[in-house]
DNA sequence: TAATATTGTTATAATAACATAACAAAATAT
DNA sequence: ATATTTTGTTATGTTATTATAACAATATTA
């Protein structure tokens, strides 16, 4: 049933930001980790041993931290699982920034593979096809309108 | 950020599998609810009081288990995100319903309530609306297999 | 380089969710 | 109504994730 099993969603988070770190610094630091994390750097290096442990990053103690090629292919993998539903929820639903990154956020850990090509898909079809004369998602949003108001009235 | 919050995500399917045995058999009972959610009966009592000091059930030892109205509330909710999300999964991305099933139980517990009436709403649309001359549905499906014969060319 | 500040680690504790197994209550079947 | 089975509870233990706080290593800076 489960596809994305194997790391637990906080792990997941884990690599998501060692990633991000790695590409905007060359390396990860536990206090940055923790910070972007939200959490104490104590708690960091549980999550660091427990990540070694899976060959997913390169690490001593005291050392920085970089992905190990498995680790990076993982990392990259839950990244675009949250960029293609961002962009769905951004650019196809009409979700606001905030709401779509933080949705984005928890949704990518839930999402499987199959799933997650036919959205792309999906997103590529709505965007190639406009429906007659009129941009496909301009439509859409006219219609959200009328069902606002809609809504409205019931008040 | 998170809208969902409140409920753990254990405790929101327990709701959910109450609301589902309270309409199947007017009242749950702790062994159905262990077999529906794949775990222990001894697990299921500590669940049990932790949703009663909620106040979201009505609960005491050896009693039945019904839903308070808070509950009720509360698990129709999560049942709804669930269905919702379902379909949009079986009957707009066209993802196989054993998939689909799976993965809207796992999306249920991330989708804020702004981005599941959007998606209601989008639904709608997507039905309501056949591009020029061609169910709407239809002409994904077709789209999706052309991409799936590209992606074959690759090999 | 010595003093100070920063960063990383350890040890310990808390919480949530679950399992297991012994025991108690309730339902059933004879 | 008793004996047996089923169901529910308790007590105990495990695992995962996190916090806190003391301490150790590393960096900075004066």
């Amino acid at each position: 049933m489960k596809e994305n099993i194997g790391l637990s969603e906080s792990l997941e988070d884990y690599l998501e930001v060692i990633l991000k770190l790695e590409q905007a610094q060359k390396v990860a630091r536990a206090k940055d980790i923790a910070e972007k994390m939200n959490v104490q750097r104590g708690s960091v290096t549980g999550a660091l041993k427990n990540l070694k442990e899976k060959k997913l990053i390169n690490y001593e103690p005291y050392s920085f931290i970089t992905l190990t090629p498995k680790g990076k292919k993982l990392a990259r993998e839950i990244t675009r699982r949250h960029a293609v539903l961002k962009d769905f929820l951004s650019n196809v639903l009409q979700i606001d920034t905030e709401t779509a990154e933080a949705t984005a956020c928890r949704m990518e850990h839930a999402i499987d593979k199959k799933t997650l090509e036919r959205l792309v898909c999906f997103i590529d079809y709505v965007h190639k096809f406009p429906k007659a004369g009129e941009d496909w998602i301009k439509s859409f949003i006219k219609y959200c309108k009328s069902v606002e108001q809609d809504l409205e009235k019931c008040d």
